[in-house]
RNA sequence: GGGCGGUUAGCUCAGCGGUAGAGCACUACGUUGACAUCGUAGUGGCCACUGGUUCGAUCCCAGUACCGCCCA
């Protein structure tokens, strides 16, 4: 059956893809030959919500070549597919699933049925983004797809867990953390977007205590006085009212001197009935505002630090969902209380915690609820800084003044939760931390010693930048998709083995106002203790450990050391004890010498999902098993990702490796910038700029967009699609594809096998495509082995497309009519079959199906094997002499359409100067010059008048073609090439005869411009002689 | 404000000490034994600007301008 004229995607890869899938052709080791070197990748697991966008086309394009080069030269391949859980996004998908299909919320139906649910979700639609893989062509080895909720993994993330608890690299600790009041749970500071939006900066003022005034005195910047007036209060500017209810103090700069003779005094909080002091930190910007900055320490991180610095009590206004709280004892009591620890009463930040200082009017409003109220009261009760506007009366056309509160409509950052949209809240949270500074040494030593590489070197300098001023990990989740923490409290004797002083019977359970009453006045040490008093008075102790049946055993052996006695039952409930109802408070654990029941009870919070992915080159591997392929393919080879979550993943698997199994996860590490559309904008969906992988595979087949990938990934380089590029490649493709349809008609694939050594030929074009084709390989080699898919991606472009059908295919036309048919046979059979063979990585499918259809092969094309064949290949004296041919013919081609010669017309050319040697090279190719430059015959003798003339090497040709010409335009061809050679002339004589260029250029250096001048002038020479010709007859 | 990049043909990008390349687009011609998803021949560049180093700078260094991205 003849070929088709085109190759049909649609209808192939389908096709292709299950035959691949089907042999199992991506398995580990898959066409491992002896001596073949591991190479693995763990791909960067996509959301197992997610769906293929051009980041994962891209990204995994250049992963599947980088792993078919390898597996076809024989080495011991793997490429480790899986998904991600992504705990808040498919929490997410799944709970508007539920309120899309009227189905109990997540709250209603608890914690274990909605897990179920996700199982069931991820059951159904989780596999959506792998096999979307597929249709890239992507070859992994799908048999060992990872998913980091199941299988070993999350043992091993426990494991992890409780090894860095174990060594003190994971704390828990209250710390002021991103809030998502949506989700109502932490986020990471990376999964923040902070955006410009419109926003107001208020002024208002606190009024000095006691009613003392100063003398507030405003200077320009040279001194002179342009503001003095007396005042009885400090004015401060904000963009968020709402939160001055939580203020610990008004901080002014130590240099300011407007505020001098006021630091240390105390103000009056606005709607509160508190004082706050002026304290000086480094903080306050004295050149912004009027200078002085209100300090709410659990509502913001610069405040944070302040009130952390001056130890301020940081009073938490907001509840999880961010409205002002309505929790905890009345306002009175709070403030009350509130002003007992500003006059210096012992306190903790537990109690600190306790407080609720919203007055009642604002409990439970919304927080830009309250902050409009909280504007409002302020303006009334005259406290907002004011200027005097003029206002007329309508009707009486008389003027008034009116007091108009100063409010600045101002662009302000604001942070948004980049899966919620909801404005972040910064909160005063209890979290788990891993320590960073603890494990960040290895992770920057492994890149300074280049025992890790990463690409490009800018990626090295962030990596650097990060993580030498690296935070402490936030990794606890207030989800419940997710790895759950393995920590659980539960109730002991403290150190001395009392229980009942402390430990109190659940149902005796005393209010909180009391229980940190009890605390405070016992004024106790938690060390002392060996536990911690929880918030009920109660003395507890955290019991990390893989499972339940440990932590049992290490709560018994407390109690047996501390007590002498192990509890006769050991009870797991939900939550901890101050959230227990009556029903549920029946533990016995007071009455002496009868400890029959003692509740203890897990964290609820999970961990954050890139602590769990962190662990991906592992986890996958099996560990912490010591299993053959982790032997195997560990460290890994390479890993591909955006330069987008160098932090979230790349420099937190570095560190978590290296402090788990103490080795880097992976040798190289290759970064690539953001996808863009055609004209670099980002792609989203509102702007309906996005390139969908699959519409693009869809329309030009898969090979095209992978092939575009490639062409696309030099290093460090931006990422923009254009639907006609991935167009230029699809004909590529097509490119190749009819050149082995002409030598299907040609008759080289009957009887055709796979041929690795090429066929021994003769003639010059032959020999020289043969050269070609090593080249190319090369290039292709050296060109990935240093991760420049762009490289090697123009390097078979222009071998493919310039060399072969250009030049080579052309050429075998006349070839295959004359006396080396065969050999040129053999030749076009094998430069093809190369072809095939160095494209496969990039195009598998194209080439996968030329491969079957040109000849009897002993495997797929995706186990070829990658040629081995050197620099021996090339013959320097084909080379020189089919660069005497193609430019022979370029020149005369170039030469008649310039003066209009018809193409159908064939000409006669005479030989005006001719070597020896170009009148062999002449002979030797004589069939295909006169083919390609239609030439009808060649005699030598003097140049007859009216021609055109072409320098070559060696030779000058004359096409006379009298009567046909115009010679004033042949004139000012000769003339325009007369004038660019004589720029060329003059740019190297200049070089050459500068003293200082032969005495301190390279001599090689020198010798080409050399030889480079006395071609140029050789042939200036020629064609300075046409035109003296053309001048004389007119 | 801090960090990291970029500025080369109309567009998208390579090149990175020896006077500039590709693809696409554009122009003209063209069905010459595979290919019009094509062929042939062309047009098109003070390599952002200003200094410096060098025999020589698009390339190295410093500064300026503009544009991105990341982090505050």
């Amino acid at each position: 059956m003849p070929m088709e004229k085109n190759f049909n995607p649609a209808e192939a890869e389908a096709r292709i893809s299950a035959l691949w899938i089907d042999q199992k052709v991506g398995r580990a080791g898959a066409n491992k030959k002896p001596g073949g070197q591991p190479f693995s990748i763990m791909i960067p697991p996509p959301n197992v919500t997610g769906s293929l966008h051009m980041g994962h086309a891209f990204n995994n394009t250049l992963q599947d070549i980088l792993i078919r080069w390898h597996r076809m030269r024989g080495d011991d391949t793997l490429w480790q597919v899986g998904t991600d859980h992504a705990g808040i996004a498919t929490q997410m998908v799944v709970e508007r699933e539920l309120a899309l299909t009227q189905q109990p919320s997540r709250r209603d139906m608890g914690r274990e049925a909605f897990l179920a649910k996700v199982w069931e979700w991820k059951d159904q639609s989780g596999g959506t983004i792998i096999n979307q893989l597929k249709r890239l062509g992507a070859s992994c080895d799908w048999d060992r797809e990872a998913f980091t909720m199941s299988g070993n993994f999350p043992d091993a993330v426990t494991k992890v867990f409780v090894d860095m608890y174990n060594k003190g690299l994971i704390y828990r600790g209250k710390r002021l953390v991103n809030w998502d009041p949506h989700f109502e749970t932490a986020i990471s500071d990376l999964e923040v977007e902070n955006t410009e939006v419109a926003g107001h900066m208020w002024h208002f003022k606190y009024r000095l205590a006691g009613g003392e005034i100063y003398e507030y005195i405003e200077k320009d910047e040279n001194g002179a006085v342009i503001l003095r007036e007396t005042r009885d209060y400090i004015s401060i500017a904000t963009t968020r009212p709402e939160t001055m209810l939580g203020d610990g103090a008004v901080a002014v700069h130590p240099s300011d001197e407007r505020y001098a003779a006021i630091v240390g005094k105390m103000v009056h909080l606005p709607l509160c009935d508190r004082l706050i002091p002026i304290i000086t930190d480094e903080y306050p910007d004295p050149t912004f505002g009027s200078g002085a900055v209100k300090i709410t320490g659990a509502h913001d991180f610069n405040d944070y630090a302040v009130a952390k610095r001056n130890a301020l009590p940081c009073y938490r206004l907001m509840d999880t969902s961010a409205q002002m709280r309505a929790d905890g004892a009345p306002y009175a009591q709070a403030v009350l209380r509130a002003r007992e620890i500003a006059a210096g009463s012992p306190t903790n930040e537990a109690e600190v915690d306790t407080l609720n200082l919203v007055p009642e009017k604002y409990r439970g409003l919304d927080r830009f609820q309250a902050r409009k109220l909280v504007v409002a009261d302020i303006n009334a009760a005259g406290l907002s800084v004011a200027t005097l506007v003029k206002e007329i009366d309508e009707e009486t056309g008389s003027e008034h003044l009116r007091l108009e509160p100063v409010v600045e409509a101002k662009k302000i950052m604001q942070p948004f939760g980049d899966r919620s949209k909801v404005v972040i809240e910064p909160m005063l949270t209890d979290q788990w931390f891993v320590d960073t500074s603890k494990i960040v040494g290895p992770a920057l030593e492994a890149v300074r010693t280049g025992k890790t590489r990463i690409m490009p070197e800018s990626g090295e300098k962030t990596y650097f930048h990060w993580l030498e001023n690296i935070e402490p990990w936030c990794i606890s989740r207030q989800l419940w998709w997710g790895h759950q923490i393995p920590v659980w409290t539960a109730m002991v004797p403290s150190l001395k083995g009392e229980v009942g002083t402390w430990s109190l019977n659940v149902a005796d359970s005393i209010p909180l106002g009391k229980a940190a009453q009890f605390r405070r006045e016992n004024a106790y040490d938690e060390l002392a203790l060996g536990g911690k008093l929880t918030e009920g008075g109660i003395l507890t102790m955290e019991f990390c450990a893989a499972s339940v049946e440990e932590v049992k055993q290490q709560i018994s052996d407390v109690w047996q050391a501390r007590k002498g006695v192990r509890p006769g039952n050991l009870v797991e409930v939900d939550s901890e004890p101050h959230d227990w109802p009556l029903d549920k408070c029946s533990f016995k654990i007071r009455s002496e010498g009868s400890y029959v029941e003692v509740p203890f009870w897990r964290d609820p919070d999970v961990l954050d999902t890139w602590f769990s992915s962190g662990l991906w080159p592992i986890g996958t591997l099996g560990w912490p098993e010591q299993t053959p392929e982790l032997k195997t393919y560990f460290p890994t080879s390479a890993l591909i990702t955006g330069s987008d979550i160098i932090f979230f993943w790349v420099a937190r698997m570095m560190m978590m490796q290296l402090a788990v199994v103490d080795e880097v996860p992976f040798k190289d590490v290759y970064l690539h910038g953001l996808v863009r559309d055609a004209k670099g904008k980002k792609m989203s969906k509102s702007l309906g700029n996005v390139v969908d992988p699959l519409d693009a595979i869809n329309e030009f087949g898969a090979d095209a967009l992978r092939f575009t990938n490639a062409a696309m990934a030099s290093m460090g380089g931006v990422l923009k699609y254009d639907p006609q590029r991935i167009a230029g490649y699809r004909n590529f493709g097509t490119k190749l594809w009819s050149a082995c349809r002409f030598a299907e008609i040609n008759g080289v694939w009957e009887g055709h096998s796979t041929q690795s050594a090429p066929p021994r030929a003769s003639a010059t074009a032959n020999l020289w495509i043969i050269g070609e084709t090593a080249k190319a390989l090369a290039e292709v080699n050296t060109s990935l082995a240093a991760y420049r898919f762009d490289q090697a991606a123009d390097a078979l472009y222009k071998f493919v497309w310039g060399c072969v059908c250009d030049w080579y295919v052309e050429f075998a036309k006349p070839l295959l009519d004359g006396t080396e048919a065969a050999e040129t046979r053999q030749t076009l059979a094998w430069v093809l079959d190369q072809s095939m063979v160095l494209l496969h990585p990039f195009m598998p499918f194209i080439t996968e199906e030329l491969w079957a259809t040109t000849g009897t092969r002993a495997k797929l094309l995706v186990h070829q094997d990658w040629p081995s064949f050197g620099p021996d290949l090339i013959t320097p004296a084909a080379e020189a002499e089919m660069t005497w041919v193609t430019t022979l013919i370029d020149e005369v081609r170039s030469a008649r359409a310039q003066v209009h010669v018809p193409v159908g017309l064939k000409i006669d050319i005479v030989a005006t100067t001719f070597s020896p040697e170009a009148r062999a090279a002449w002979t030797r190719n004589e069939a295909l010059i006169r083919r390609l430059a239609r030439i009808d015959s060649l005699t030598t003798g003097p140049a007859p008048k009216g021609a055109i003339t072409l320098a070559a090497p060696g030779a000058t040709f004359a096409i006379p073609l009298a009567g046909l010409i115009d010679i004033a335009e042949e004139k000012s061809r000769l003339t325009k090439a007369m004038d660019k050679l004589a720029k060329e002339i003059g740019g190297l004589k200049g070089r050459l005869n500068n003293p200082n260029f032969a005495a301190s250029a390279p001599e090689e250096v020198v010798l080409e411009a050399q030889a480079n001048l006395s071609a140029r002038e050789d042939e200036a020479a020629k064609l300075q002689a046409a035109l003296t010709r053309l001048a004389e007859i007119g």
